[in-house]
Parts: C-alpha cells; sequence; structure tokens
DNA sequence: TGACTATCGATTATCTATCATCGATGGGTT
DNA sequence: AACCCATCGATGATAGATAATCGATAGTCA
C-alpha cells in the first residue's frame, strides 16, 4: 500500500494542496497572518476550489491555519501563549511514547538517534537552523514511532505540535548547540530501557522549553527582530 | 459571539451536516462498519454533496469514520486494540489537565463534579446508560476546562478521545454503579487542590479501563453480544 | 466448474456557475 | 471634519453537472 493508504495508488487533489500549502507556511512564502484565497491558490495549483477548500480545512483542524465562516483564512500567528498551552500536551504525549519506546529500543534504534543528534551537532556548526530542526523533530518522531502506538503517531503528527519545536528553535535564545546537546539524556534513559526514567527525561525536556518561552516573553515584547524564522 | 464562533452567528451547512451524522452514529442509527453515501446524507439533509464530504472529512479527523480515496466512507469499528492504544494517551492528557485544574477548583467546581457523580449514580440506580455515560463525559470536560488550557480542550474535544468512554461503558462488564463510584477519589484530589495527585489519581483511573478492557479482550472474543451498544 | 475479462451501475471527486456575505470606499449630511 | 449609509468588488459557500473510479455481475472460454 502505497503512503496515500490508498491500494491503487490513487491520490486525491487534496493532498496535492495541502503539500502545496504546507511548503508555503513551512518555508516562509506564507507567513503568520497572511491571508489565504481560496481561488488564488486552486489557479495557482492547477485544481478547482473544492480540493483547496478541503485541504484548507485539513489544515484548520491541525492547527497551521484560521479561518471564519464567510470571512476567509489566514496563516496561524503562534504566540508565546500558544507555546506555553503546547508544552504540556506535548510534554504528555511524548512522554508516555517514551515510556512505552523504552521496552523496544534495540542497538539500531539507539544508534538512529544518535545519528540524529549528530547530525544536530553538525547543524549547529554550520549555524544551518533548518537542518538542525528537521533532525530535531526526526529525533522526536522516531521515539514516538518506537513507542508501537499509532493512534499516538497520529496524533503527534496531526496537530502542530511538531511545528512547535520550529518557533521553539527561532524564539528561544539559547544557540543551536544548547539546544542539541540536550538531547543526550533521553538517548541515555532510553539506553537504559528504562520506562519510568525515559517518560520523567522527555517530560522535563519538554517542560523545560516552556519555561524558557515564559522566561523569554518579556525579552519577546522588547524585541521583534527575533519573531523571524530561518 | 455564538458557539459557532462566527460573529455574525452564520453557519456554514458542514456544521449541521457533522451534527446529524454524528446523532447518527453516537444514537444507534449508523452502526461500526456502516457505509456512509455522500449524496444519499445530502438528500436527507437538504444539502448539497459539498458540505457533506467536508463534514465526513472532519468526522475522519477526528476518527469516528474512516475512508480510502474513490473507495467511500464507513463508520469506524473500535476495537480493544484501538482501545488499548487511546487509552495511555487519554491518560496522559487528562493527566495533565488534573494537575493543572487542580489549581483552580474552587467550591463551585467541585460542586459540579459532585453534581455530574450524582447523575451516574441515579442513572445507574435506573440502568440509563445514555445519561451516565453523558454525565461521565461532562465529569471529565469539565476537568479539562479547568485546566485553562483551551489547546488541551480543543485537542479534548477533536479526538474521539471521549467516544472511548460510550466504547468502555459497553465493553467492560462493571455495573454502572462501580463505573460511577470509582470517580471520586478524583474529586477528594482535585479537593486538597494537589496538583501531582490529581494527576496521579486520573491517570490511573483511566490507565484501569486500559486493564479492564487487556483482561476482557479473551472474553470479548468469545461473546459477541456485548457489542451492542446501548 | 472455475477463472478471466468486459461491462455497467453506484458512488466519489472535481469542475463550473452562481448565490451569499463581508469589508472597503465614496458620497451625502450634519 | 466627522459620521452614516448605500454600493460594489472580492471572496467564501453551495448547487448541479460531469468525469473518474471501483466493485459487482454476467458472459465466455478452457
Amino acid at each position: 500500500m502505497d503512503e496515500s493508504g490508498n491500494r491503487s495508488g490513487r491520490r486525491v487533489f487534496r493532498e496535492d494542496v495541502k503539500e502545496f500549502l504546507l511548503d508555503a507556511i513551512l518555508g516562509g512564502d506564507l507567513k503568520p497572518g497572511d491571508r489565504i484565497v481560496e481561488t488564488r491558490v486552486a489557479q495557482q495549483v492547477g485544481v478547482s476550489q473544492g480540493p483547496v477548500r478541503e485541504a484548507l480545512r485539513d489544515l484548520e483542524l491541525f492547527g497551521f491555519v484560521v479561518s471564519e465562516p464567510f470571512r476567509g483564512t489566514r496563516v496561524r500567528e503562534i504566540t508565546p501563549a500558544d507555546l506555553i498551552e503546547v508544552y504540556p500536551i506535548r510534554a504528555a504525549l511524548e512522554g508516555v511514547a517514551a515510556r512505552d519506546a523504552a521496552r523496544h529500543m534495540d542497538h539500531d534504534a539507539i544508534r538512529h538517534l544518535e545519528s540524529c543528534l549528530e547530525t544536530m551537532r553538525q547543524a549547529a556548526h554550520n549555524n544551518d537552523r533548518k537542518t538542525h530542526i528537521e533532525a530535531d523533530i526526526q529525533f522526536h518522531r522516531f521515539i514516538v514511532l518506537k513507542s508501537g502506538n499509532r493512534m499516538l503517531l497520529q496524533m503527534w503528527e496531526n496537530t502542530r505540535l511538531s511545528s512547535s519545536t520550529i518557533v521553539t528553535v527561532a524564539l528561544s535564545h539559547r544557540t543551536l548547540l544548547e539546544l542539541a546537546d540536550r538531547h543526550m539524556e533521553i538517548i541515555d534513559a532510553l539506553t537504559r530501557q528504562d520506562s519510568e526514567l525515559a517518560e520523567t527525561v522527555m517530560r522535563s525536556h519538554i517542560e523545560e522549553l516552556a519555561t524558557w518561552i515564559a522566561d523569554d516573553q518579556v525579552d519577546i515584547s522588547l524585541s521583534t527582530t527575533d519573531k523571524e524564522i530561518a
């Protein structure tokens, strides 16, 4: 079965439109607050308005955009207040994921995480924020995958939890190397196959991000240049 | 602002269709495995196919139905394996909700929970499963609401976590009174405004459900009559 | 009798046209 | 100059038509 889950491999246009829009949002072509006009997107992608409406609705439920009936759709502006709400959720979900994953972490799995960490370090060295973020997300996603809980993985992917990593990297004032190296303790906990420790460490790892955002919130209001995301 | 969040109060047809379908699914008119034909629903509700497609997509993302491109939509069959995956998620999320809610539980809030518990007890006495379920959901929803985390509440509502309560009541072999009374310890923990205790108790409350489902799974495969949901 | 293939009906996906809504703007009045 | 209201353009929402897809069925052949 192909990646779209369809036996025949046929895809609906909604998926193409969604990819197009996600690329634009995550790539910076569409910025927070930007209005998304259905008919314009339809023209750009080469489809009719229907699949565009469906794609936008998906993205709305995933938290990437916001809309009101008859008033159009905008790219969601993620505020520090949003992040402060999302981190307890991430901490809880990824804590459970780490707990259940700890029982399935063989040598290859640990090496995969170490590889992600090494990629983060290299990216920090090169000041390559984009690669750093992708490796960070890949690190966390792998742990959720190893938990064996498909519903948890779907929920993790279908919310904008992973996009919060993007904003954290942008908003926090830590160096990329700092952000990379703090993943080491997760690897240690998972290597020990200690479920309880894995959960505790993962929750602390994420809850600390919320503390940083909360502490920096005063700074942010005094300085707007940090809002730019690579 | 009205409940649809729209300033002018205008609603799109998608919401009407969604309510229609949810009523049919939760009310038993549409059973797990039943096929949902877009054009037929459109005719029944009195709208065109477009809003029906949008409503079905929402319900798919919420986990109530499943579909494949070009192959139609069916009501999702919730298996014990599904539940065993959902409970760790519920436990984690509602644990966090209880933790954060514990700081905001004034006297009126405690009384509201006690009222829900009393409704459950009355429903148990009357063998009224539907009212019992509704009060149970209301109980948990209120705690999530009191956490003050809007995103958590939205996530709790936008997944089918609440529908897992429906299935648990049906699948577990406990009496309705047993199911009602086990909420008492949550109220106790919240009354103490003890965040850590509240989280621990809530997680145990939900994780125990998973244990019951896992233990009963052998029984379920031997007896199909229990699959009927009131 | 079983396997294979063509056909058809049901249904989904998409397109186009049109209606409804909202916000911006300009003119008129005070 | 400020305020109010009518109008209009842009855009969202929906209806109806049509194209594409899939599964069931029937016919044919070995």
